[in-house]
DNA sequence: TCTGGGGTCCTAGGACCC
DNA sequence: TCTGGGGTCCTAGGACCC
């Protein structure tokens, strides 16, 4: 806890959701919900028309048609969001070098770290603050933020929340303890459902009432590490210091099937392909792993993790497919499998590591009990590559999903408003234009094109 | 027509070593 | 052949966050 509350915390509010409405200007004002349409598809972000019918992030999609027919169901441009996130992250460093993003749309300041000292009273942070709202407002073309300032992280991420949207809140240093004693335990970073329900059952609703409870009781129910944080918490202590550099301790990529996958080459060829990815992404950061996990979800949502540590890092595609692979041999499937994933961990930027790798499955003999799986060069030829490319877990066939950008040679820029059954609709209007005109193609109209929007900022 | 995808951190148990 | 304790690494699962 510091002395002034120089921790500043900003969100952007209803993030996609509010770029989808700037830049369709028919959607403004109206409901959007970004988000899977498939029918497995959840919110990722409903705007705050949306939300008034009850719809919330991680709510299947279904259920949000349900609240709210009459809402835009987009699917997600991260692509334009990582604009709009620079631009705001930009404003965030010119402040203060030190910025610790929690996601695109999220992120801590320490304001200490200016390198020209800030106003930091109250009246001043208002000031500040006041000033970065309208500016991440002009150097995004419209988005708002819910800004907080605070003595601690806590705090700040509390303040920014307690006027969204277009929130600005200061907490003074030294209110800090009464301002949160009425709150839910559950503003508390980390406490979620299970946490509160136990809480819960010991009479523990408020951040005041955890601070009755005795640390071995508070252990008991949600564990010693845990139970340390939110006593220190409850009294609003709370020095974490905001991190710049934070590395990366895992990749991961999974998918969930439109429909449940029974069929072992099938899972397989997925198998590889998320594999390629996580190697891809692996080589792009210029890491290695020693850990290679699968996770398998079953129909019944039931989900397990097999893992196995190499003796050695690697980044190879082949080496990280075979291990899965392996792993994968070993699980029962043939009840079906609704969502299938390949990750590593163990990351290090030690390219000699790599060499056991190689030696691991790139050895013919393989004597010992604890030898290494198959060769990729046994695994790699089960499956022609490419033969499962076009799937049911896969995006649409056509790739004209709602809210897409595209191109028309006689119409011009637009979206995609809706496609199927062999056509697709889209209207035609830019972030600059006024509402525009909705016209329907076929989906293989030669003239119709997917268009890149990031360059429209 | 239930329940995404990308992560982080914690716990608990077993193997193994000294 | 009467039973230790600490530390590290690994695996599996689960809570939680955006």
């Amino acid at each position: 806890m510091r002395r002034e509350a120089s921790v500043l915390h900003l969100d952007l509010d209803a993030f996609y959701a509010s770029v989808e409405q700037r830049d369709k200007p028919s959607l403004r004002g109206k409901p959007v919900v970004v988000g899977g349409v498939g029918q497995r598809g959840v919110v990722a972000t409903a705007s705050y028309e949306a939300r008034v019918f009850g719809v919330r992030s991680a709510m299947p999609s279904h259920e949000a048609r349900r609240r709210c027919p009459n809402a835009a169901f987009l699917v997600p441009r991260f692509d334009v969001y990582k604009v709009a996130s620079g631009q705001v992250m930009g404003l965030l460093r010119a402040l203060s070098p030190l910025v610790e993003p929690l996601s695109l749309d999220e992120a801590f300041v320490d304001l200490r770290a200016s390198p020209t000292p800030l106003d930091l009273s109250p009246d001043g942070l208002r000031t500040l603050l006041t000033r970065l709202k309208d500016d991440v407002h002009a150097a995004t073309s419209g988005l708002t933020a819910s800004v907080g300032a605070a003595s601690s992280k806590f705090l700040a991420k509390i303040a920014s929340e307690l006027e969204k949207p277009d929130g600005l809140t200061v907490v003074e240093p030294g209110t800090e303890v009464e301002r949160i004693g009425p709150m839910s335990v559950g503003v508390i970073f980390g406490v979620g459902p299970v946490t509160r329900e136990r809480l819960d059952r010991i009479g523990v609703r408020t951040v005041a009432d955890l601070r009755q409870v005795e640390p071995a009781e508070l252990a008991q129910v949600v564990g010693r590490a845990h139970a340390e944080s939110l006593a220190e918490l409850a009294w609003a202590r709370d020095d974490r210091p905001v991190e710049a550099e934070r590395e990366a301790k895992s990749i991961s990529v999974e998918d969930t099937f439109a429909t449940d996958v029974k069929d072992r080459v099938e899972l397989a060829e997925i198998l590889r392909r998320d594999a390629r990815q996580v190697a891809s992404r692996l080589v792009a950061a210029q890491l290695f792993a020693r850990t290679v996990t699968i996770k398998v979800r079953r129909p019944d949502f039931s989900t397990i993790t097999r893992a196995r540590t190499l003796r050695g890092a690697t980044d190879r595609a082949e080496v990280i497919t075979a291990v899965a692979q392996s792993l994968l041999d070993a699980v029962e499937v043939t009840g079906g499998v609704r969502l299938l994933g390949v990750g590593v961990a163990g990351l290090t930027d030690l390219l000699q590591d790599d060499l056991f790798a190689e030696e691991e499955t790139g050895s013919e003999e393989a004597p010992d009990d604890d030898a290494e799986e198959a060769t990729p060069a046994a695994v790699e030829p089960a499956q022609p590559p490419g033969s499962t490319e076009d799937h049911a877990y896969g995006p649409p066939a056509t790739g004209w999903a709602p809210g897409l950008d595209v191109e028309h040679d006689e119409h011009g820029p637009g979206w995609v408003w809706g496609a199927g059954v062999g056509r697709v609709t889209v209207r035609f209007e830019t972030r600059d234009t006024a509402p525009g005109p909705v016209r329907t193609f076929a989906e293989d109209d030669p003239a119709l094109r997917r268009r890149d929007a990031t360059r429209d900022a």
